[in-house]
DNA sequence: TGACAAATGCAACCGTGTTGCAATATCATA
DNA sequence: TATGATATTGCAACACGGTTGCATTTGTCA
């Protein structure tokens, strides 16, 4: 984990971003959990409890400026709200718990979702992507 | 369709509720376009295309009684806004355009995702639907 | 027709997310 | 180490989807 997050930091200074505290604590944050998709409501409370107040707009700014660098990616989970988790280049999918909201990753072994494809009427549509999410309640809301 | 129409005006009449001009348009709108889930906005406008100026918070209530009476029923497609389709009591998903937001619904033949959930770590969560959405360039779009 | 409850409109509010602009912090270079 | 360019941050104001309380209107049934 701390040679990724070198790695990391290593390749926003290689392309003239610069490291602050907040967004090497952004990194931490991310790196240091690596199953749970955030929100960015969620992330500005984390770095709270880490002693540190960010203004909310950083907050959104810093999210997008980490995935278009490739870092973060973009997760819809179903709930109405941008979600965001570690670039791990493996596909997966999320699970949300329609009480409190929680999310996960699942994967699904063998999936063949790619292959049904084939034989599906899209519209015409030009198919760039899917999102899988299940909904539930989670292990605490059963 | 005018027989089903009529149906849903019966029940609802039934269970004590009122046919109001309102909503009976917006039975007529969900009625006369059964393929495409609308957002709250949308309907707005095309009960305003109709000659009817309706106010926003009529129409998120009307959403919301018609889902509660099973008419219709709430759709996640992945654009963070809900949306609503007439219930066909059958099981579907749905493409998104992320150029223009158009929605529509997609069948998959056969679909194998609820037998695949067996085998998959649900990380404890009680499962009670799931929602697979395509995104891509719609026909206009692409 | 009248009365009661359902339905509606209005205004104000909430949460998520965005934008313009001024102030600040980082970092390469001198 | 000091400095200057500019990346980053904070602030305020806004946009949009959605919700709530309350007063008014409307549908229905006796």
């Amino acid at each position: 984990m701390i040679q990724q997050i070198l790695a990391a930091q290593a390749t926003l200074k290689d392309n003239g971003f610069r490291l602050t505290k907040i967004r090497k604590l952004i990194l931490e944050v991310f790196f240091s959990n690596t199953t749970v998709p955030i929100s960015a409501t969620e992330l500005k409370s984390q770095l709270f409890a880490l002693d540190t107040k960010v203004n909310k707009t950083t907050v959104y700014r810093e999210l997008e400026f980490l995935s278009a660098q490739g870092i973060i990616v973009e997760v819809n989970a179903g709930d109405g709200k941008k979600r965001y988790e570690l670039n791990c280049y493996c596909h997966h999918h999320h699970v949300l718990c329609l009480r409190c909201s929680a999310v996960e990753c699942v994967t699904i072994d063998n999936c063949t979702l790619e292959e049904q494809l084939n034989s599906v009427d899209l519209k015409n549509f030009k198919i760039t992507g899917h999102a899988l999410n299940f909904f539930g309640l989670c292990a605490q809301c059963r």
